[in-house]
Order: C-alpha cells, then structure tokens, then sequence
DNA sequence: AAACTATTCAATATATTTATTGAATAGATG
DNA sequence: CATCTATTCAATAAATATATTGAATAGTTT
C-alpha cells in the first residue's frame, strides 16, 4: 500500500462515521442515547419519529458503530458504545453554538422569548455547592435519572413539577438541570419555581457534560 | 416557535455543520490547515485534488464557517477559523481510531509494513523532557515549521532529511513529529534515522494537538 | 406450536452530494 | 488600461441519502 491508498482509506473511514452522524435525527438521538438506555418505540417517540424511520437511523449509527443494543424482553434497547461518541457529539454542539451565529441566535430567542432567566455552568454550580446552599434539581424522566444523576440532585420529572413544590426547600437557590444545552424541561422548571416565588436558575449543560467531567455522580440500582 | 420547531431548528443546523465535514478530502484539507495558512493551489497539491474541486470543498466548509481566506498578492489563503474545528476533528478521529477497527488496523498494518517502530504520546514526550536529553524534530515543509512549532525543535524537512543528517546530535534520543496521527513523514524520518545508527522514534500526535494543549511553542516571525 | 409484538427489511420516489469540465471573475501586475 | 493569474462558478452525470409504506422477521408469551 502507498501513502496515497494509506491517506485514502484512513479519511474514508473517518467520513464514514461522521456522515453517520451528519443527520439532525441521528444527532437528537445520540443526544437522547447520552442519558442512557432506550427502546426504539421510546427513541421514535422521543424524536418524533417514525419507528420505522427511527429504526433505520438506528441502523445507521449500528454499522459505524457508535451505538450498541441489548436485549430485554420483546424490547431492544440502544445505548452509545463508548464515551467517545458523546465526546464527538459535544465538541461538534460547541463548535455548532460558538461558529453558527444562527444556532446560538434560536437558542437565546427561544429562551428569551419563553423565559428570559440567567443560566449557571457546571463550573459555576461547583463553586455555589462549595459555599452556598444549593439543592440541584433533576427534572429528566424518572428512567433516566434511575441510569445516572448527578449526586445528591433530587428527582421531579418536570411534568410532575407543579404538583410536588413543596418537596423543595425554599431557603437557598435551586439548580435545575436536564438533558442538555438544547432540552427545555430544566427551562420550564426554572420559569414554574421562578413564579412560585423559588430562587432558581438551570444549569446550562446537561447529566452527561457533567459525568464526563467525573465529577460525582449516583446510578440507581434495581 | 414551539419547542419542536426549536429542536429541529438546533438540530438541523448542527447536522449542517457536521455534514460539512463528513467528506473524506474535506477531513483531509482541515487536518492540513490545523499546520496554518495554505493557497488553493498548495491545498490541492497536498491532497492530491484538482483545483476546481479543492476550491468546492473549500466553499462548502466557508459557508459552514470551519475556515476562513485572507487575501495575499495573487492568491487567496485558507486558515481554519477556530480551534474549535481542530477540537471537532480530533474528537471525530479519536472516535474513529477508537471505534472503527478498520482505521486502526489499516494505520497498524501500514506502519508495521513499512516502519514498525514504537511511538512516543505528547505525555511520554513531556516525560522525557523533563529527564533525558531529547532532541526533537520536526519533518515537516519549512512554511508549516515557521508558522508554528514545538519550542526547541530543530526543523529538518524530510525530503532534506538524508542530507542533513550531520546536524542531528548522535547522542541521546531523537523524537521525530509532524501533522498528526495519519502523517508518514515522522515515520519516514524514524526509519531514515535508526538506520542511520540514530536512537529515534516517532510523536504519535501531531504538532496542532501538542499547541492544543497549551505547551510551548514557538512561531518564527517574517 | 400458535399468536403476538417490537423491530427490521425492501422497495420506491425524491432530494442531496460529488467529480469533472470548461468558462467566468476579480484582483494584481506591467 | 490591457494582460495575466489564481480562484470560483455553472452545468452535468453519477452516486448516495432520505422518508414513507407495507411486508418480513425474530424472539416472547400463552
């Protein structure tokens, strides 16, 4: 083999798996799959998709290997086969939001037009948790925070939010956190806290961006 | 905008992005540009494209906003416009060479063919500087040297190697770098070297990836 | 073993990506 | 101002990617 053939084949690999990821439905569900285990059904719904369709994407990501299945019952659930994809994924959204003014612009629009409120990093939220009081809130589905949550964070899945207030403490500031910089569930916790008199604001990154950084985290067992 | 439209939007313009780098040459022209500044011509030199087709694959990464041009005398230079793009390809080639056996056995199997000598990680490197004494060299084209290299690497183009050896100390150890990981020149440089009777090997990453991590380095000015 | 269920496959029409060719352009040089 | 030169554009044909539909499959449950 020569450099030529050499160069050649290395960069066609490597286009390969980026064009594997080079879909917005395969990005949302890598995104999804970054919280943990799910079954075709739940990852259609989730993207709204169809299963049908969802499935063919799944296979998309299958061949490049990114993601890998399991099987449970009559389901079959995908999870990403390694940190690396969420790695690739992450560094791919913040070259996306830094570069592409019209993804940042739909993202602070989006916010601002629907609740306007300061947002903290996880950098930040580490520097509160060493002074202040802080409760983190985990407003995610019930099934992703049992795969892993950040420690200590108590759980309301934000459709159950507006019932269960009073599960919060009122004194000290509350840190709201989801999916990640694109998922609106810890925006909506922020804007219901914010008006039933809380201090509150979300955490502008999600579980994974936190775990990656093997900062502590908890995984339900059972 | 509901949130539906939200997401797609996000996601949409992210897929753009990453669509804008799943082509093998577009892959290839960024990881040549992460060395600096090159001409159209000298880009379709390098990877081996015709001009016209550079220039496409050239566009299509200026719209997406991963390179920018500069105007000098008759010619028109392309940079990347970020670092945040070099982070996006070296997470995606991470990826890659971590998930896809074929890259990593083609990379193996190429090496081990023509070369088979150890490598040297950017912390082995750190390492033995702090120890030993190491020389270290850097092969590639002098143009990419003078825009940027390892502090006190002494610049010997690999096509100059042969006749230049006299310059290199025949004591302690020689550590041959690049462009990067897929880069043959450090490889042609070790074997050239051990040959030679020189104790040499070669930088398993390459001289964007030594710059990304904030180690000294030197740019000659003029 | 039959029935059921979640998932995958296959076929299709449409849209997008790619390399090639040759012409057009914009800016520098004489 | 005319000429030259590096780069870009436009048109094309071939290849690849996509969503939809309905049928097929593989593994579970009864």
């Amino acid at each position: 083999m020569n450099k030529r053939d050499f160069k050649d084949k290395v960069y066609t690999e490597l286009a390969k798996i980026t064009k594997s990821m080079a879909n917005p439905h395969r990005l949302e569900i890598i995104e999804l799959l970054a919280q943990g285990e799910f079954s075709v059904e739940q990852i259609a719904e989730q993207t709204h998709l169809s299963i049908a369709n969802a499935s063919q994407h799944l296979q998309v990501l299958r061949v490049s290997q990114l993601v890998e299945i399991k099987r449970q019952g009559n389901f079959i659930f995908y999870r990403l086969s390694n940190t690396n994809v969420f790695k690739a994924w992450k560094a791919l959204r913040e070259l996306g939001v830094e570069r592409i003014a019209a993804i940042d612009k739909v993202v602070k629009e989006f916010r601002k037009s629907k609740f306007d409120f300061e947002t903290v990093t996880i950098d930040e939220l580490i520097k509160k948790l060493e002074s202040g009081k802080v409760t983190i809130l985990d407003v995610r589905p019930d099934s992703e925070y049992k795969q892993g949550h950040i420690a200590n964070s108590i759980s309301i899945p934000i459709e159950k939010l507006s019932k269960r207030l009073k599960e919060l403490p009122k004194r000290g500031e509350i840190i709201a956190y989801c999916r990640g910089p694109f998922c609106v569930y810890a925006d909506e916790a922020v804007a219901l806290l914010t008006k039933a008199g809380y201090k509150a604001s979300r955490l502008e990154e999600g579980f994974p961006d936190w775990k990656l950084q093997e900062l502590p985290i908890e995984i339900s067992v059972n």
